[in-house]
Order: structure tokens, then C-alpha cells, then sequence
DNA sequence: GGTTGTGAACATATTCACAGCA
DNA sequence: TGCTGTGAATATGTTCACAACC
């Protein structure tokens, strides 16, 4: 059951714009970066660089924050950087609980930028009972039989879900009913929560396919557009052959609309 | 020394809007998922929902594709499949290399939708001497050396980055030049890259961090939304207590704008 | 009757361009 | 003079609501 959506209704919170928040980390990975470097001030433009988006739109992003720059001078990075943090509320420690420790879950369990930023691994949590035990990034990995006491005493809000398609609607509902009110979902299903719940996904063969359109395009007509702004240490772009430049060997004849026979081709084997 | 951009500037690709291709991989998920069950047709209606979005959206995406529905009745659900595979550019095989196998580039390589859907890894490679020859979801990895021989012999021109962040660009500069014009990278820092290629970013770091300030403005003001709309399996949310409900621990005061003495907080120690 | 396809209305996001201030 | 902060202009995305059609 539960026919519930699955981002929130993009709810503005506060007046800042979810664009603007989708950025706000890219930023502070840059002004981290800057700070580490010791530099005192940034102007827009600098940092606009850094964070690969361009002067004016940063700008605009932190005037949602308040006026936070000096004219004439740019930003103070110390400052801005406890902003930000502030902002998106990293200066308090997150808890976070990871289900489904597989290659994946291992990976993003040893991900180190974790407990720097923020965030804490509260707890390594899989299904397979031959898993308890094991250390993981020198982390017990529990059974998820402890899930709600885990998440409970740990008083956990984010969970992160790394198990298989198959068990990740379960395993959110699990989460959600233990109290966490966001999740980052790396399996490929569509989760669907009650409102109130925050969902992000990370879905590799999504992003995979949205390169793919942009590939198919580029070989299709304007194959020149690449090689033409190709400036810097590229020496003249080869022109990739894309297996078949543009002719589809699989599917031979696209099925006539409104033919429901079943004579369609084999496209998505599974 | 390429000031490249990131992201292409949204090129409105013939026509179809990038928010439409950005869903289009959820409606085919959602539309081969039906068709393993011998489902001949959806409305709008059924389709939005299993892929997790609204039908009016749904229809206007499809708006852009054709018109591929029948009034009255719905889509088919083969010929939709068909349509939207070759819309994406997934009735050819893309070869795809992945670069770092950690724990992370391994979870790639072992990811399961990946041949199934369009996609072939055509090779792994790693920079570690130690790596080359080890076999890693039952394929050789391969030295970096190689990169340039790999990716021209294969034909490859997309590319999925998983090397620690301080190769990153460097990798994608050799990618590039050898002829992939489309990466896919999950190491967190910003590439840049010449026009004509693109960029798409996979980042947990960010993904929480959006999911952090969410969370943040839950625990502050209405917390109440969250256990409203509870309705289904979920007894009664114990409203999560996330560490501190909202008191900067860290970081006492707030250090007055144009003071960059230095005795600012130190939030993010790295 | 039921469902698509789409103009028109609305909402959000980006960019421009410049006034205002250090 | 140099840079921020922001209104106004534009572009993109979403939703409404209904005519067209099966």
C-alpha cells in the first residue's frame, strides 16, 4: 500500500530555493578547500570557478543567506564556511545508520568525507546473518534484526539504503517506522513514503542512460560540436566510434502503433 | 588550462526538455517491470505512479516523444518500451570503462543492471600495479597504462570515474583526449572539462548534506508534519531526537562579519 | 465513458545589467 | 575602482483543465 510520493513537493523551506540548496555543499567543498589553503577572501567570480557554476548565479544563491560579502572585496571564507555550515545545519553531528552492506554499503561505509562533514556511521546494518559481526571499515556490521533498537538509542533521522532492489521498500518502511525521516536510496526502486519523509536517489543506470541520450545525440548530427572548443591538452579529440555510430543493430522493424501482438522487438532483456 | 564548465548549458537537445530525459529512465524501469509481468498497456495514471511522479507530467514527457498513446485506452506497454530505449540511445551497446576499483569502482563493476541495460563494461582499470590482472566481477582489471589503448580499441566514449578525488581530474583529462566524451563521476570534486563533453556527478557527500538541512528545518519549527500524514504500517513516529534537537554545539558565537582575525569556529575540520 | 495530448496559467530557476557601497 | 546584492527579463519546468478522440 501506501501511494505516497516520493521527493516532497519541493515545500521552499524557509525561502531558500531547492536549487539553491542543492548547491549551497558544492560551495562549501570549495571554500573548505580555500580554507585549507588558508586564503582569507574570495570574490564570486573565484569561487564561482572553484564550484563550477558561474558568478552571478552564486551570487544570487547567497543573497538567499543574507548579505554575507563586502563589496569591492568578495567573501570572507571563515565566515562563509560557518554560514553555510550552519545552513544546512552541519554543526551538528548527524547519525546515520547504512542497510545493506555489500560492495556498495562497504564502499560507502570506508567513504572517508564522511565523519568530516557532518555525518556520523552510527551503524553497519545487513540482512545476511554470516555478515554480524564482521568488521567493516572497523565497524561490527549488525543484523537487521536490531534495526529499530539501533536507530532508536542512536536517535538516527537519516538512513541510507544500499540493499538490493528487492528489499529496499521493506527495509525503508522499517526505518521510517523507527523514526528516520530521510533517506538517501542507492537501489534502484522507487521508494514510496508517507509525507514528511525525505527521499533522494543515487541511480547509476539512470545517469548512465541520461549520458547515453546526450551521446547519441552528439554522434547523430552535429558530430563537429565536440572537436570545436576542444582547447587545452586534448590533442584533437579522435572522434569516438560508438560501436555503431548511429545504426541500431539490435531491433529491426519498430512495431506499428496499436499492434499489441507481441511481435515487438527484445529491446531491455531484463 | 581549461575553465571549462561542468554541465553542459542545457542545450535543449532537439527538442526534448532535460527534465524530461532526466525521467525518462524511470518511465522505462517502471514500463519493463510491466512488461515482465505481460501487462499489454497503462494509463497515465498507472505508469506515474509505479514510476514515482505525477500523470500530468507523465503526459506532457511523452508529449515531447510522440504521440504514442491511444485516447481512451493508454499506452502498450512493448511499443512504449521500444520508443522510449531508443529515444535514450539504448537499442546500440554503449561501452563503458570504468577508472578506480576500490570498494566503490568493484560495487560498479559488479552492479547487475548494468549489461542488461544497455551498457557493456568493456574494461576496469586501476592505477595500482598491484590491482592489474586480479580479476574483479569476473573481469581482468587493467593498469592505467593501458587507458588510451583500451578506450581506442573498444570504441568507448562514456567513462565512469570512481578514483579517489585528487585523480580525478587528471583521469578525466585522459579519458578526454582519448576520445570518451561523456563521464559519468563519483569523485567528489568538480571537472573541468572542454566543451562538447559531458559531465554528469554522483556525490553521497551532497546528497546528505541536501537531506541534512531538510532535516534540520523539520526538527526546528512544525515538527509536527512529520507524524501527520503517517498513515499505513507505521505506528506511531517517535519523532527522531537527532543528536541535539537544535543547539549548535559546536561553534559557539557566531564570529562578526569582516573579522577574518582568525578565531572563527572550526566547523568542518577537514 | 475513459484517457490522451496540449494550450494556458503558474511556479521556479537562471541570467542580465546596474545601482549601491567599501 | 571593484565587487556585491538584487530588481527585471528571460528561460525552463510543472500543473491545470479541457477539447479531441477511441
Amino acid at each position: 500500500m501506501a501511494t505516497g510520493r516520493t521527493h516532497r513537493p519541493a515545500t521552499r523551506s524557509r525561502g531558500i530555493p531547492e536549487a539553491t540548496v542543492a548547491r549551497l555543499p558544492l560551495y562549501l567543498r570549495a571554500l573548505t578547500a580555500l580554507s585549507e589553503r588558508s586564503v582569507p577572501t574570495v570574490s564570486s567570480e573565484e569561487l564561482a570557478a572553484a564550484a563550477g557554476v558561474n558568478s552571478a548565479k552564486l551570487r544570487k544563491d547567497f543573497s538567499y543567506l543574507g548579505s554575507y560579502g563586502t563589496r569591492g572585496v568578495g567573501y570572507d571564507v571563515e565566515y562563509l564556511v560557518y554560514q553555510i555550515s550552519r545552513e544546512l545545519g552541519l554543526t551538528q553531528d548527524w547519525p546515520v545508520v547504512i542497510v545493506g552492506i555489500g560492495n556498495l554499503g562497504a564502499a560507502l561505509a570506508n567513504y572517508g568525507g564522511f565523519a568530516s562533514r557532518g555525518f556520523r556511521v552510527a551503524a553497519l546494518i545487513d540482512a545476511d546473518p554470516a555478515m554480524a559481526g564482521k568488521p567493516v571499515a572497523g565497524m561490527p556490521v549488525q543484523h537487521t534484526d536490531e534495526l529499530e533498537k539501533i536507530i532508536s538509542e542512536n536517535g538516527v533521522s537519516i538512513g541510507v539504503i544500499a540493499t538490493p532492489a528487492g528489499a529496499a521498500q521493506q527495509v525503508s518502511e522499517r526505518l521510517i517506522a523507527a523514526g528516520v525521516t530521510s533517506i538517501l536510496n542507492f537501489a534502484p526502486t522507487v521508494l514510496s513514503v508517507p509525507e514528511g519523509v525525505d527521499v533522494r536517489k543515487v541511480d547509476l543506470s539512470i545517469e548512465l542512460q541520461i549520458l547515453a541520450f546526450h551521446e547519441q545525440r552528439k554522434a547523430g548530427e552535429g558530430a563537429a560540436a565536440a572537436a570545436e572548443a576542444a582547447g587545452g591538452e586534448s590533442a584533437a579529440l579522435p572522434l569516438p566510434q560508438p560501436a555503431a555510430t548511429r545504426a541500431p543493430a539490435t531491433a529491426a522493424a519498430p512495431p506499428r502503433k496499436s499492434g499489441p501482438e507481441g511481435d515487438v522487438p527484445a529491446v531491455m532483456p531484463a
